[in-house]
RNA sequence: GCGGACGUGGCGAAAUGGUAUACGCAGCAGACUUAAAAUCUGCUUCCCGACAGGGAGUGCGGGUUCGAGUCCCGCCGUCCGCACCA
């Protein structure tokens, strides 16, 4: 091999070799306890970006680690394959979504191919393939039969210029992306999943997931939203009728400090209201009007109307007035509210606006009320006051006692609500799973045959903007009812893409069986040992994949409960932003390759300036990399230069996984450095180290050094003291999914041998010694840059093949020295250094310790309170 | 507003309650070179000091401990998530 390192030539016939001998094929039947290694698949969006660089490399290395723990690994990948960017592409090109997409994952795959990854290509699927998507189908039946799927209206937003129907990221200001016209809300049917059914046990077993990190918990447990309280039904007379506003709180200990009640302008009696009052209508159309982002819903200011309609109050019989309140959501609880103005923030403020009572109900010990402006403790719990029969009571007696009191009167009880709501799965779209529904002007809605599953997609439609291209297509439309066998038309919309991401881990361990969802090895692989993927997931696709296995499980297809069992959530790549502002106020960005950075003497930044024309440029600081900011940095050309192994080794040493990682040049450069350092070092010492296995027989690697040679010189024992210091860090490292220091532990490692070949080039045994620490340097390394280990390993002829080697073992006896530098504190403040014989006890290492120069000068004569031993470590003497 | 994470050199970062700044980047000096690049060697937290040496130091203030970047309490700041959830 050339002494030049040469990585486009080293990866190509490394990646030749692992192809030839299919080293990443992943069987069930094998002794070895199994480890399932999954990143999230990708979209096929045309080219890798750093984010699946960086993703694929955590899987990676994870994946070779494991291998050489004794682990049968599977790693497999898959595509994403359905999706709106295909359809935009096919606008803006004429090319056909399934074109598109195929051409993509073609692309995608060589360049992941050529990164080097372990994965099992022969369980590749695409969630596009009808193999694929026809169980999609089935399982929706399957729910559908089980009332698990129901039809209903959603809303949806409507573009009239296009005739179409948009998704949220295609609503723009509330405007059309494409036409700019205000966009409609629409009420169509719709197929919903009713993920609601197992909130509780979502929520519950959140529990059972030890390897998940807090923070996703924590938001899965906000959106599944659990909260504990009181239904409650003030009854009125509407129209003759006898019927019942139904509201629900988490403060019944409040209700006799009700003085209004308030319903959402969607809510039935906000409409009826409104037929007699122009006023009033106006205010509930202003209403639903509004705008439909959350946030801006939060800060906007309370506003209301009343109705003139009146209830009763459940316990008091007082008559309520009923308010059309733009703060009350339909979406959650029944859409109505009773008002405690003295007890809640909100009520407070809109009982002061429109100068209703604010009686208080609940008092704190200590605290003076006062109606006039707010305080924090008025929400707090307390004790029941201005109340009847609940004085006195706390928040949980009182609460008891209400609800006992509303139950006798079958007017409320105890309940719990959910944030969490069903799952609308419907698109008005082209590009995904088609609704396995065929509509029969006699029989109504009919499910599809499972004997006629798959419904398969046709892949020569280009969708032009308006309205789902199926609507065209009479070949697909045009069918027969399966019930009556008369003419039918099929239903054109199509699953949201979540469903296909929903399963696909399950579908990897049998991705060929033809006849059913699942099979056998379904038991073998699953759960997922490691899932590895951005926490931009962190709730919808991790909740959906929890409530698809839930339901297979529930139907006795898999046995698991939960498909993930450990969760990495990986940071973002970030880079730094560059921009001018014109005159006009226009800012245009520009890619940090094209900028130099200006530094005084001393490495500080003073400015930044554009290549092209040296003038100044502005930074925006560091950013996720996009295209708007135009920061990103292209992974193909990153691999090219540089190779595989390099763009692997900076994605792992610039950051733990975990953590953002900020984008580098010279960063990179370090680590190609490094990658020539290490090629240069074996070749400077290929005869030496390769020579000791040939004369000795064997080699060292896995085996403990041999014993004549451990102490032979100081130059050897303390280079192989260090080899091993850093592999027990590095062990460490690697087991706690720290990367970066197992990349800085393989750094320290040929820094230590070459420091050794220079302190003493001559010593007795050093070469053994740099075969066996270069050995342990090689494993190391390989799970993070595998192409160079392993053709490194061949040429200095260490034994077998480095797929099959095993993690190094740390050798204790070469950590063992006879003398041991001890630091010395005198009140625990650092003031020297003492050298003790390894094994001294500690009176002895006490005794050392008070004798020496640092002590006597800082105890100078002061008495000795206690001191402090920590063995191998420190001496603390405390005066 | 609620919840979570984080705050360490010029920069990315390390430190399993025990020598803070490992490893790398950038910078400076030197070697090699006609020269540059590449490569190699050394230095590089701050302050005082010519040196020897001394002092300060992990956002700020307090606490626990023989000992705190690490644990606890309170602030300040940054980032992320959720957000009129009754």
């Amino acid at each position: 091999m050339d002494n030049q390192y040469q990585p486009a030539e080293i990866e190509r016939q490394v990646q030749e070799n692992w192809t030839r001998q299919k080293a990443f094929r992943a069987v069930e039947a094998d002794g070895r306890p199994k480890y399932y290694c999954l990143s999230m698949f990708p979209y096929p969006s045309g080219k890798l970006h750093m984010g699946h660089v960086r993703n694929y490399t955590i899987g990676d290395v994870l994946t070779r680690y494991h291998r050489m723990r004794g682990f049968n690994v599977m790693q497999p990948m898959g595509w994403d394959a359905f999706g709106l960017p295909a359809e935009n592409a096919a606008m803006a090109n004429s090319v056909p979504p399934a074109k598109w997409t195929r051409d993509n994952i073609a692309y995608m795959k060589k360049q992941l191919q050529s990164l080097g990854f372990a994965i099992d290509w022969e369980r590749e699927l695409a969630t596009c393939d009808p193999s694929y998507y026809r169980w999609n189908q089935w399982l929706f039946l399957r729910m559908l039969d089980r009332g698990l799927v129901y039809k209903t209206t959603g809303t949806v937003n409507w573009d009239p210029v296009d005739q179409t129907v948009l998704a949220n990221e295609q609503v723009i200001d509330g405007r059309g992306w494409r036409t700019g016209a205000p966009v409609q809300k629409r009420e169509i049917p719709m197929y919903y999943m009713r993920i609601t059914a197992y909130a509780e046990e979502l929520l519950a077993s959140l529990e059972e997931l030890p390897g998940w990190p807090e923070r996703v918990k924590t938001m899965q447990a906000n959106w599944i939203g659990r909260s504990e309280g009181v239904n409650i039904a003030f009854p009125y007379a509407l129209d003759g009728e006898q019927k019942q506003l139904k509201v629900f709180t988490t403060r019944a200990d409040t209700v006799m400090g009700v003085s209004f009640c308030a319903v959402a302008a969607e809510h039935p009696l906000a409409a009826h209201a409104a037929k007699n009052d122009p006023k009033l209508a106006a205010f509930v159309d202003e209403c639903k009007r509004g705008s439909v982002m959350e946030a801006d819903l939060a800060t906007m200011e309370k506003k209301g109307m009343p109705t003139g309609l009146y209830v009763t109050h459940p316990l008091t019989g007082e008559q309520v007035e009923v308010w059309v309140g733009n703060y009350v959501l339909m979406t959650y609880g029944e859409g109505a509210v009773m008002g405690v103005p003295a007890h809640d923030e909100r009520d407070f403020a809109f009982a002061r606006k429109y100068g209703l009572p604010i009686p208080q109900v609940i008092a704190v010990e200590g605290m003076t009320y006062s109606s006039d402006a707010w305080q924090p403790w008025y929400a707090d719990y307390g004790v029941c006051v201005n109340s009847g029969p609940y004085d006195g009571l706390d928040f949980q007696a009182a609460t008891d006692a209400i609800a006992r009191d509303l139950k006798a009167k079958k007017l409320g009880e105890k309940q719990v609500q959910w944030r969490l709501r069903d799952w609308g799965i419907s698109r008005q779209r082209y590009w995904g799973t088609p609704v396995p529904i065929i509509h029969c002007e006699g029989c109504g809605d009919v499910a599809v045959p499972d004997d006629q599953l798959p419904v398969v997609l046709p892949e020569d439609c280009v969708p032009d903007g308006t309205g789902n291209p199926l609507n065209k297509r009479a070949d697909f439309l045009e069918c027969v009812c399966p019930e009556c066998g008369g003419k039918a038309r099929r239903e054109t919309d199509t699953m949201d893409t979540f469903v296909d991401s929903s399963w696909y881990f399950l579908r990897y361990a049998c991705p060929d069986s033809d006849k059913a969802m699942l099979d056998e090895r379904v038991k073998h692989w699953l759960p997922v040992d490691q899932y590895i993927g951005g926490i931009e997931h962190a709730i919808l696709h991790l909740l959906y994949s929890r409530f698809w296995t839930k339901v297979m499980r529930d139907l006795g297809l898999v046995r698991i409960g939960e498909p993930f069992a450990n969760l990495l959530t990986q940071g973002m790549v970030l880079n730094e932003i560059f921009y001018r502002k014109a005159a006009t106020g226009r800012i245009t960005y520009y890619n940090p390759v094209d900028v130099d950075i200006r530094t005084d003497d001393k490495g500080t930044r003073i400015g930044a300036a554009l290549r092209s024309d040296g003038q100044p440029v502005e930074s925006d600081g560091i950013g996720t990399m996009s295209k708007s900011k135009n920061n990103g940095v292209d992974p193909q050309k990153l691999i090219e230069e540089f190779g595989a192994d390099t763009a692997r080794f900076f994605m792992m040493f610039a950051s733990p996984p975990e953590q953002t990682l900020e984008w580098s040049d010279s960063g990179v450069e370090g680590g190609y450095r490094y990658m020539k350092r290490l090629w240069a070092f074996a070749h400077q010492w290929q005869a030496a180290i390769a020579g000791v296995s040939k004369r000795r027989n064997g080699d060292y690697t896995g085996h403990a050094f041999p014993d004549d040679l451990g102490s032979s010189s100081p130059t050897v024992a303390g280079l192989r003291r260090e080899i091993h210091t850093v592999l027990k860090q590095a062990s460490f490292d690697m087991e706690r999914k720290q990367f970066n220091t197992v990349a800085s532990a393989a750094m320290k490692m040929l820094n230590a041998l070459q420091d050794g070949t220079g302190a003493d080039g001559a010593a007795k045994h050093l070469h053994d010694a740099l075969h066996e620490g270069f050995g342990i340097l090689l494993r190391v390394l390989y799970p993070i840059t595998p192409h160079v280990c392993h053709m490194l390993w061949n040429e200095l002829g260490y034994a077998g093949d480095l797929l099959d080697a095993t993690w190094p073992e740390v050798d204790e006896s070469a950590l063992r020295r006879d003398e041991i530098e001890l630091v010395l504190q005198v009140n625990g403040k650092l003031r020297g250094n003492i050298l003790v014989p390894s094994e001294a006890s500690r009176a002895v290492v006490e005794g050392l310790a008070l004798e020496s120069e640092a002590a006597k000068k800082y105890v100078a004569g002061q008495p000795i309170k206690k001191v402090v031993v920590v063995p191998g470590r420190l001496v603390n003497i405390v005066v």
